[in-house]
Order: structure tokens, then sequence, then C-alpha cells
DNA sequence: TACGTGATCACG
DNA sequence: GTGATCACGTAA
């Protein structure tokens, strides 16, 4: 079942990051639905230097001022697009950074779209992930709940003890707030029981 | 460990 | 207009 528009309008950001893990990513491209169960996640508030509207509304950072439940996608490094998902109300520029997956519905197609027999390389890390899902800039701004791209809850449950927290990656400019521990993982062990 | 790669944004 | 910078991935 998707997941309703109330889990995403939320106002504590770090609460759905955490949420989030267990759940499951899902695109419809052409016929040919892809997915994976969400492992790691980084969470992004306007209130913080890490963030993209750290510094206010610009034209890349506008969806994340919208009403939650869209993804928010852009590129980094000049190549690879990054899929988060939009969270708060309006105005509240809140968001969650998808970093990793599980994959589950059609790797075969998640595989040869990267180029790789490898299962495990194909969904481990934000760049990857959306290549394999193939999620680009198109879905900027997309809602989370339509037949193109969305998550759903498949009753796969995680306990507060299986998830550790760490700091951010890939932020050192964000001085102080480089530390907040705001990136969310499963424990290695449990992730795999929990995949049936 | 180094570097490709191009959009973005804070400057003028 | 320009230039430094960047929420990464890969090869080595």
């Amino acid at each position: 079942m998707k997941l309703p528009l109330e889990f995403y309008l939320r106002k504590n950001v770090t609460t759905i990051a955490k949420d989030l893990l267990g759940k499951i990513l899902c695109t419809r491209i052409k016929n040919a639905t892809t997915s994976g169960m969400i492992i790691e996640t980084e969470a992004y508030s306007c209130r913080e230097r890490g963030s993209h509207a750290f510094r206010g509304k610009t034209k890349r950072n506008e969806v994340m001022y919208e009403n939650g439940g869209i993804a928010y996608v852009y590129l980094c490094y000049g190549i690879h697009e990054m899929f988060n998902v939009v969270t708060n109300v309006k105005d509240k520029a809140e968001a969650v950074l998808i970093r990793a997956l599980s994959p589950l519905d059609g790797t075969a197609t998640m595989m040869q779209r990267m180029n790789t027999d490898s299962l495990k390389r194909i969904t481990s890390g934000p760049g990857k992930l959306t290549k394999a899902l193939n999620i680009d800039r198109s879905f900027n701004g997309m809602s989370l709940s339509n037949n193109e791209l969305w998550i759903e809850d498949r009753g796969i449950a995680i306990h507060t003890k299986d998830i550790v927290c760490g700091p951010r990656i890939g932020i050192d400019y964000a001085g102080e707030d480089a530390k907040l521990p705001w990136r969310f993982y499963l424990k290695e062990p449990k992730q795999k029981s929990t995949i049936i």
C-alpha cells in the first residue's frame, strides 16, 4: 500500500528519515517496474547548513518549499542524479535523501540499466539507485503517489535498535552542522533477515 | 587517492 | 558573465 500524504507532511524530518527505512521505493517506466527497500537515508532541513535550502529559495531547491510528498531531484557533481523526498508542509523546506536500496522487483532491468551482473552494485549509493530505477530530473516536483513513482509499505517492521545513525556524507562545508547524526541506515545482519 | 563532469549560485 | 564549488562513482 502506498504511503499516505500524512506520512510526508509530518514536521520532524529526522523521524520521517527513520520511518522511511524498510519502505519500498518503486518506479514504473514503460511497463517496467523496478523497486528496492530503502536501507539508508539522510535528513536535511533549511535550519542547518547542510541543506540546499539553508540560504533560502532558489530555482533548484524551490520544490523543497512545497507541501511534502513530492520528489526533489537534482544533478550532483555534473554526473549523478540525486533523489530526495520532500517533507513537512508548504514553506517548511525539509527533505530526506535516499542513499541506498536493497533491490526487490525488476532486478534484471536494473542490472541492465547499470550494465553490471552484480546485484550488490546496482542500488548501493544515491547516484546509482536513481540510474537503476531510471529516476532523473524530469521527476523533480513529481507526486510520490502516482503510477510512475511512489513509495509503499509492505509491512516490513524495523526496530529502533536495528537503526544506526551517524553524521551525513560529503557535507564537510557545513561546519558544525556536518556533525549532526542525521544519517540513518540498517544494521547489516538484520537487513538480510528482513528481506523475505 | 585522483579526477571526471556540468549545473548552480554568489559574486560583480 | 565568471569561477569555485558540489548531498558521487570509478578506477587504480
